[in-house]
RNA sequence: GCCGUGGUAGCCAAGUUGGUCAAGGCGAACGACUGAAAAUCGUUUCAUCUCAGUUCGAUUCUGAGCCACGGCA
C-alpha cells in the first residue's frame, strides 16, 4: 500500500469515530459528555429512550433541564448566563418526540445514524450518550432489524392469548427459535410471531448484526452501588423540588396516560393519585419518592447487567477518565 | 388493671377439622434481552414468638409467659 492510500485510509478512519458514553442512571454521563465534547469539539447524540420525548424533562433528568439549549419550554431555566449556554455542545435527539408517539429502536437507529454522520461530516466528533442498552447496541453492533413495522392489529389479537398459547403458536412457525425464546415473555413471543407471520421466515434467522458503521470507543461510567443509590435518592428529591409533580400533571392533562408515560419511572408512579387535586404533595410525597427511588435503583441494576456483558467497554471510575481517553483522542487532536 | 383480637421470611400475607406442612406478593441476589427496552421476562434466597403439656406425631389443640393492636377503666 502506498503512502497516499494509507493517508486516505487513515483520514477516513478519523472521520469515522464515534465515542459512546454509557452507564446506569445518575452515574454522571451527561456531565462527562458535555465536558469531553467541549474539550474535543464534539456534539452529543441522545441514547436514552426517554429523554427523546418532549416535556418529560424533570423526570428523565434530561440535560435540557439544566440548560435551555433545546428550547425547553419554561422560562425558569432561563437564568443561565448566556456565555455558559453558548459553550454547550449541540445536542441531538433530545426533547423532540411527542409522548403520544412512541419511538422504537429501529426508528431510533435510523435517526441516530443520521445525526452521527451529520456531525462527522462537519468535522466534529459525535458523542453517543445514554443508558438504553439496546439503543446503544443497535448502533455499536449495527443491528439489522427485520424489515417490517409492528402491526397493531395482530398484536392486539395476540395480546388476548396466554403465554403457553403463544408459545405453541410460535413453535409451529419457528421450531428452532422456540428452543431459545423466553417462553413466558408474551411481549417477545408476540413480536416473534409477528415477524414469522408477516415475513414467512423464522424469526431467529432474522436477528442479524452487520459490520459496524463507525470506529467506536465505548466508555462506561462505573459508580459503586452504595454511592449510586445515594445519588439516585438525592436526584429524586431534586426532581420533586424542580416541580416533577407539575410536569407530570401537565403531561397527563395534555396526553392522558399514554404508554410512554405509563412505562417511565418517575411518571408511572403518579397513576391514580390525583383524586383531590391540591393534596398530593404533602400527603404522598414521601412514599412516592421512595417508590421512585426504588424503581430507579432496580433499573440501574438492570442497566449494569446489560452493560457488563460487553467486554469492549472501557470502564472508568469517574475520576481517572482523562488518562484512559488520551490515547484515543490523540489521533483526532493530531488532525487540526 | 380488665376484656377482646392477633403474633407465619427483611416486609405484606395464605393455609393446615393434628400427618414429611408451609401458597402467593413485595424486597434482596443473580441472570436474559434484535421494531414497547426506564419495557418485558427467568432463576435463587429467607419463616411458624417463647416455655411447658396432650399426642406415635404439634405450625395447627391446651396452659403459662412475652410482645403488638383495639376497646373499657
Amino acid at each position: 500500500m502506498n503512502s497516499k492510500n494509507k493517508n486516505i485510509l487513515q483520514q477516513k478512519k478519523r472521520e469515522n469515530k464515534l465515542i459512546v458514553i454509557l452507564g446506569p442512571t445518575a452515574s454522571g454521563k451527561s456531565e462527562l459528555a458535555i465536558k469531553l465534547a467541549r474539550k474535543f469539539n464534539g456534539e452529543i447524540v441522545c441514547a436514552d429512550s426517554r429523554q427523546v420525548y418532549k416535556r418529560m424533562l424533570i423526570g428523565t433528568a434530561s440535560p435540557a433541564v439544566e440548560a435551555r439549549f433545546l428550547g425547553s419550554p419554561k422560562p425558569s431555566f432561563n437564568s443561565e448566563p448566556k456565555t455558559e449556554l453558548q459553550q454547550l455542545p449541540s445536542h441531538y435527539l433530545f426533547n423532540f418526540r411527542e409522548p403520544n408517539k412512541p419511538l422504537n429502536v429501529a426508528t431510533y437507529k435510523k435517526m441516530a445514524e443520521k445525526a452521527i454522520k451529520d456531525i462527522q461530516k462537519r468535522g466534529k466528533i459525535p458523542f453517543l450518550v445514554g443508558g438504553t442498552g439496546l439503543y446503544i447496541k443497535a448502533i455499536v453492533d449495527n443491528l439489522q432489524f427485520p424489515k417490517l413495522k409492528p402491526s397493531p392489529k395482530l398484536r392486539k389479537e395476540l395480546e388476548q392469548k396466554t403465554a403457553p398459547q403463544l408459545f405453541a403458536m410460535y413453535k409451529k412457525l419457528d421450531p428452532k427459535g422456540a428452543k431459545q425464546i423466553d417462553k413466558n415473555n408474551k411481549r417477545r413471543l408476540i413480536r416473534a410471531i409477528e415477524v414469522c407471520k408477516i415475513t414467512g421466515q423464522p424469526f431467529w434467522a432474522q436477528r442479524k448484526e452487520a459490520t459496524p458503521l463507525f470506529d467506536i470507543l465505548q466508555i462506561g461510567i462505573d459508580v459503586p452501588k452504595p454511592e449510586l443509590e445515594k445519588r439516585i435518592t438525592k436526584r429524586v428529591n431534586k426532581m420533586f423540588r424542580q416541580g416533577l409533580e407539575k410536569e407530570v400533571k401537565a403531561l397527563v392533562k395534555k396526553y392522558g396516560w399514554t404508554p410512554v408515560l405509563k412505562n417511565t419511572i418517575g411518571y408511572q408512579e403518579f397513576q391514580g393519585l390525583w383524586k383531590e387535586p391540591s393534596a398530593l404533595y404533602s400527603r404522598h410525597s414521601v412514599p412516592l419518592k421512595n417508590l421512585i427511588s426504588l424503581h430507579t435503583i432496580q433499573f440501574a441494576k438492570r442497566q449494569m447487567t446489560w452493560f457488563k456483558k460487553d467486554k469492549r467497554i472501557a470502564w472508568v471510575d469517574g475520576l481517572s477518565q482523562a488518562r484512559k481517553l488520551v490515547g484515543f483522542f490523540n489521533a483526532i487532536k493530531y488532525r487540526s
